[in-house]
DNA sequence: AGCACA
C-alpha cells in the first residue's frame, strides 16, 4: 500500500469528496492541506475503491462508507487500482517504443515499456518513473478532449493491473556479437559449415562457428568480432533463403531464422564438420572429422575425447636445426623405453612416429613435451598427438626409423625408465637453465596445437586424410614464436 | 478496444 490509512482522515475526506467527480483533480490540489504525493495517490485510491464498490460516496453525511457490494451504476472508468505501469490499447501497428515514450514524457520519466502485446499486437505497457507521473498522464488523458494519440490513432490508457514492467527480454532480442542462425528446410541439415561461413563472411570475419542439431531443427551460431557487424549479416539475412547457386542443385531451399544469441565467445575445441575456429589455424583436425575415423569417443560431458594410444605423433615445428632419429631417441626415451622410432618428411615438415611399450608411458611424454621445443629460442617446437597405430612396422633400421627392441642391433640403446640423464646435443642453443617453465609448471602458457594436416602421414591407414578446408578460409597471421617455450634439460624429477 | 510470457 502506497499511502498510510491513517492519512484518510475525515477532513481529507471531506475534501475530497466533491472533487472526485472531476476528472482531473491534479488541478485541484491543495498544498496546504496534503502533499502533493499524498493527494495523487489516495485520489487514485478512493477511485478504485468507488468503481470497485469497495467504497460509496455519501453526501448526506459527507463520509466514505464502507460497503460490500451493490451500485446501481457500476463504473468502469477506473476499474483498476493506480500503478506507475500504463496499458495502452488500440496502438497502431508495429509501435515503436520511442513513440510510447513520446507519449508519456510530458508526464513524467517513461523507465521502461513494451510494446507490439497481444494477439494483435497492438497494445502496449509504459512504466514511469513514479505513480504520481502516470496517475497525471491518466488523469490528464482523462478530462483532455484530445484523447491520447500515436500517428493520429486514438490510443486508450488504462493503469495495468501490474505494477511493473517485465521486460522477457531474452538473449535473442539483446544484439551481441553472436548469432544464432536457424537453417529452415527440408534439407536445412545438408547446409555445410563452409556455406554457412561462406554467406556470413560478405559482413565480416567470421571468427567461429559451431553447428547443432536442437529441436527447432539444424542451428548455428556464428560469432563475429562485434554486435555492429553481427547485426549488419542478422538485419540482411533474417528470412533470407541460401542462395541456390551455393547449395548442391538436388536441395530445395533453406531460409535462415537469425537472433542474436547470448554467447560473446564461442568455444570450438576442434576444427571439424560441426564447428570451426577461423581465428586459429592450428586447432587439430577432430579425428571426427576425419574420414573413416572410427574411434570417436565422446566423453561424459559430451565433448571429444581423444584416443590414448602407446603410439605418439609428433610433428616438429620451425625445424631450424636437424632432428635426427637419436635427438628423437634421447627426447622421448627420458619417459621409458622407447621401442621404435619412424620418421617421415610431411608437407615439408619433419614427423615422427614415437612407440613406447605402454600407453601410460606415451600419455606422460605427451603431457611433458607438447608445445615444447627441443632448442631454445622457440627451435623444433613439438607438437604431439596420439597415433592409431599401437605396433609400427620397422622395415629396416636406418637414419629415418629404427626398432630398439631388435637385440644387437647397432645404435640401439633400450631405455629403461630411470635411465634420464642425456646432456643435450644438437649445434646450437643453450640447454635449458631452469629460468623458464621447468616440468613442475605444467605446460607452457600457452600451447599451440598441432598443424591440421598431421594425421595425413603415410604410416596411416587408407581414408584417412582429414577433411579438406573450405576454400577460402582465411586465417589471420599468427606469430608462431610468441608461445614457444623451450624444452627443459631431460632427466627431471618429473620423470622418475 | 480490454493486460505481456517462459
Amino acid at each position: 500500500m502506497f499511502v498510510s490509512t491513517t492519512l484518510i482522515t475525515e477532513k481529507f475526506l471531506l475534501y475530497l469528496y466533491p472533487k472526485l467527480e472531476n476528472p482531473n483533480p491534479v488541478n485541484l490540489y491543495k498544498p496546504e492541506l496534503f502533499s502533493f504525493s499524498q493527494f495523487s495517490q489516495v485520489i487514485a485510491l478512493l477511485r478504485f475503491l468507488v468503481a470497485a464498490d469497495f467504497l460509496v460516496l455519501s453526501t448526506d453525511l459527507g463520509l466514505l462508507s464502507e460497503m460490500a457490494s451493490v451500485s446501481s451504476q457500476p463504473q468502469f472508468r477506473y476499474t483498476q487500482p493506480p500503478s506507475k505501469v500504463l496499458h495502452l490499447r488500440n496502438l497502431p501497428w508495429e509501435c515503436t517504443e520511442e513513440e510510447l515514450i513520446e507519449l508519456g514524457k510530458p508526464f513524467g520519466k517513461v523507465v521502461n515499456t513494451k510494446c507490439n502485446v497481444g494477439a494483435n499486437r497492438n497494445q502496449a505497457f509504459i512504466e514511469f518513473a513514479d505513480l504520481n507521473q502516470a496517475i497525471a498522464m491518466i488523469s490528464y488523458y482523462a478530462s483532455s478532449s484530445e484523447p491520447a494519440q500515436v500517428r493520429g490513432k486514438t490510443v486508450y490508457l488504462q493503469y495495468s493491473n501490474r505494477q511493473e514492467i517485465v521486460n522477457n527480454k531474452t538473449a535473442a532480442d539483446v544484439p551481441g556479437n553472436v548469432l544464432l542462425v536457424t537453417i529452415e528446410g527440408a534439407d536445412a541439415r545438408l547446409v555445410s559449415i563452409d556455406v554457412l561461413h561462406l554467406v556470413f563472411s560478405a559482413f565480416g570475419f567470421v571468427h567461429k562457428i559451431t553447428t547443432f542439431e536442437k529441436t527447432a531443427g539444424f542451428q548455428a551460431l556464428v560469432q563475429f568480432s562485434d554486435a555492429e557487424t553481427a547485426t549488419s549479416a542478422k538485419d540482411a539475412l533474417d528470412g533470407r533463403s541460401i542462395p541456390r547457386y551455393l547449395l548442391p542443385e538436388h536441395m530445395g531451399p533453406c531460409t535462415l531464422r537469425i537472433t542474436y544469441s547470448g554467447h560473446s565467445d564461442l568455444s570450438v575445441k576442434f576444427q571439424s564438420h560441426r564447428s570451426r575456429d577461423y581465428t586459429n589455424p592450428y586447432l587439430p583436425v577432430a579425428p571426427s572429422a576425419v574420414e573413416g575415423s572410427g574411434q570417436a569417443m565422446v566423453g561424459l560431458d559430451g565433448k571429444r575425447l581423444e584416443t590414448e594410444s602407446n603410439v605418439l605423433l609428433a610433428s616438429i615445428e620451425n625445424m631450424q636445426y636437424a632432428v635426427t632419429l637419436d635427438v628423437l631417441h634421447m627426447v622421448f626415451s627420458a619417459f621409458g623405453p622407447v621401442q621404435k622410432i619412424a620418421m617421415f618428411d610431411k608437407n615439408g615438415g619433419l614427423q615422427a612416429l614415437i612407440q613406447y611399450p605402454d600407453t601410460q608411458t606415451a600419455v606422460v611424454a605427451k603431457e611433458a613435451l607438447e608445445g615444447h621445443c627441443i632448442y631454445d629460442g622457440g627451435f623444433c617446437k613439438l607438437h604431439i598427438s596420439y597415433s592409431r597405430h599401437t605396433d609400427l612396422s620397422i622395415k629396416v633400421n636406418n637414419d629415418r626409423s629404427r626398432d630398439y627392441t631388435i637385440p644387437n642391433t647397432p645404435n640401439a640403446q633400450p631405455s629403461i625408465l630411470g635411465q634420464q640423464s642425456v646432456p643435450m646435443v644438437g649445434p646450437p642453443g643453450q640447454p635449458y637453465n631452469g629460468s623458464q617453465s621447468g616440468w613442475g609448471t605444467g605446460p607452457p602458457a600457452v600451447v599451440q596445437s598441432m598443424p591440421m594436416q598431421m594425421h595425413n602421414n603415410v604410416y596411416m591407414s587408407s581414408g584417412s586424410m582429414p577433411q579438406q578446408m573450405a576454400p577460402g578460409m582465411q586465417f589471420p597471421s599468427h606469430n608462431s614464436s610468441q608461445s614457444t617455450t623451450t624444452l627443459p634439460a631431460y632427466g627431471s624429477d618429473r620423470c622418475q
